[in-house]
Order: C-alpha cells, then structure tokens, then sequence
DNA sequence: CCGCATCCCATGAGATACTG
DNA sequence: CAGTATCTCATGGGATGCGG
C-alpha cells in the first residue's frame, strides 16, 4: 500500500485531512486506551442526558428539581449520575445555598462552556440533516424488507 | 422568570447562547424525543465504536479487515453490527467486489465526510482538554475519599 | 428539596464457532 | 475474506421508597 499523501492537499477535504491524521497518530502511539481522547473523554456525549442537561445549563445556573422539569424523562436518579460524572470532568459546578430546604444550584464551569461551542456544531449538524438521515434510515429498512420478502418469494 | 433576550449579546458567548437557543426551542416543540435531533442523530457518538470507525475511514475506503486491524480491541461481530448502522444512517456507503475470494469496500458517503468537521472539532477538544479533565477526575475522586475517610475518623 | 439505596430489566458488547 | 449465530456477562437506566 503506497504511503498516503500527508501534505499536497489542494481539495476542501481538511477536516476529513486532520481526521485522518489524528487517528493514524493514535495508532501509531499503540492505542493506548488510557490515552485516547476519544474513549476517555467523548463518554459523556455517549450517555443519554449529558448533552441535553450541557444544553439546558447554557442558560444560565440550574437547580436540580429545574432540570428535571427542563429535560424530559429524566429521572432524579440518572440526573444525580449524569451530573456527579459531569462535576467530576470538571464541567459542571455544584453549589449549595444552605437555604430551608437547601437548595443546589449546578452551572457549567469554564471548560463547561468551552465545549458547548464543538458540542453545538454537532448538534447544529444533527438538526440539519435530521431529515436526510431519517430518509435514509427509511429507505435502507425498506430494501431490508424487500430483500427478505423478495428471498423468500423466491423460494 | 424573565424571557431571555436572544439579541443584545455583547460577550463571547454566542455558542453558549446558540446552545441555549436550541435547547428551548425543543422544549416549547414539547420535546417530541421523535423530533429530537440530539437523540436521534447523535446516537452513534455514544456507541463506543462509530467515531473511531468514521475516522479511520477519512483516510480513504477501507476493506473489513483493514478495519478490524486499524481500530484497536474491535470484534468482528462490532464491526460489522457499527458499519450497518453507520450505512442505515447514510453516512458509509457498502461496496462489494466479486473477487474470489469476494472483497468488501467502506467508504464515507457525502454525508460521512461532512459530519467530520464538526466531530473533528469535538476531538480536538478533547484532545485539548485531556489533561485537564484526567487531572479533575482525579482531584474530584481524592476529595471523595477525603470525604470519606474523614466521616469515618470523626466517628 | 435534594439525593441515596435497592431491585430489576433491557441493551451493549466480548468470545467462540460456523458458513458462502 | 467477510460475515452470522449463539452464549454470556457487564453496564445503563427505569421505578420505587427512604432519609437529611
């Protein structure tokens, strides 16, 4: 396999470039696990809540019982889970106000609000092409079925 | 509470301004997790192989086993159930040449290499941001443990 | 009001063995 | 080579009830 091209990039393709490159670095550190970013740090986008209570903390401080109610389906357990592991990256801050109930208030720290800008592009790419993915997630199930019934008539 | 003004912005919080902008949109939408671009869209971040997989193929089509080899620990099972769902969703294009025995090409699809850019920017932030957040992790679990060892001297 | 503990189920994902 | 099939186990996450 010829050697790929790291420089003589004359196309729109940089992205797609530094992509590339960031992953064969990877490789060539061994992939160490521990030291992928990617696995390590990109968890909490994985997880369920993470992104939408991110997104809802973007207005400003937040209790407890406000998120519940900002995020729907979220229950108190998985709020508390969601919010411990973001507290624990860094990205979120807890304050208690020893008011009678106390109350908790949670607001994004600095580096939590320097990743809403990566975040919300991603998210600003899910909402453009929500609907072309939805088409083709449509048309690929069709021609799974298609295939299986047209397999089967063929019997 | 106040309406939030969404123009007058002054500071350099315009993602975290968009972020907000979103979030509160979906929520006067009802929050239908049909409609919901972040839940929909943005599953295959979550999963632990789909970024990996994406990136290696920036680098060009790649054959299964090309794949198997260049991403670390994956099974063949993982494989292929990732990339069926990468092509359902129109972001990896399946190509199969007859050869004996036969070979099998991925390659992005327009659609893959465009969601490169903004999933480029998210891990370089990570990236950016490894250090900081393995070290608050560890801070934050130190603390934890203070806390605890320090419940149980006092007792 | 905020959060923890427990129980329980659905899904994710590895290991292994088998096919066109 | 490029998958499928099956088994198995770990984790995620919902429901509920208690406690400060």
């Amino acid at each position: 396999m010829p050697k790929l091209q790291e420089s003589n990039l004359t196309e729109t393709a940089v992205p797609l470039d530094t992509a590339a490159t960031r992953f064969r670095a990877w490789q060539e550190m061994g992939f160490d696990a521990n030291r992928c970013p990617v696995r390590n740090v990109l968890d909490f986008i994985g997880d369920k809540w993470s992104t939408l209570i991110l997104m809802s903390l973007a207005g400003g401080p937040r209790r407890f019982n406000e998120i519940i109610r900002a995020v729907p389906d979220i229950s108190k357990r998985m709020l508390t889970q969601t919010l411990r592991s973001l507290e624990r990256d860094g990205l979120v801050t807890r304050h208690v106000f020893p008011t009678k109930p106390p109350s908790v208030e949670y607001r994004l720290s600095q580096l939590g609000r320097s990743v809403l800008e990566p975040l919300d592009r991603l998210v600003g790419w899910a909402e453009t092409h929500f609907a072309t993915i939805t088409r083709a997630r449509q048309q690929f199930d069709a021609n799974v079925i298609d295939e299986a019934t047209g397999a089967l008539t063929q019997k």
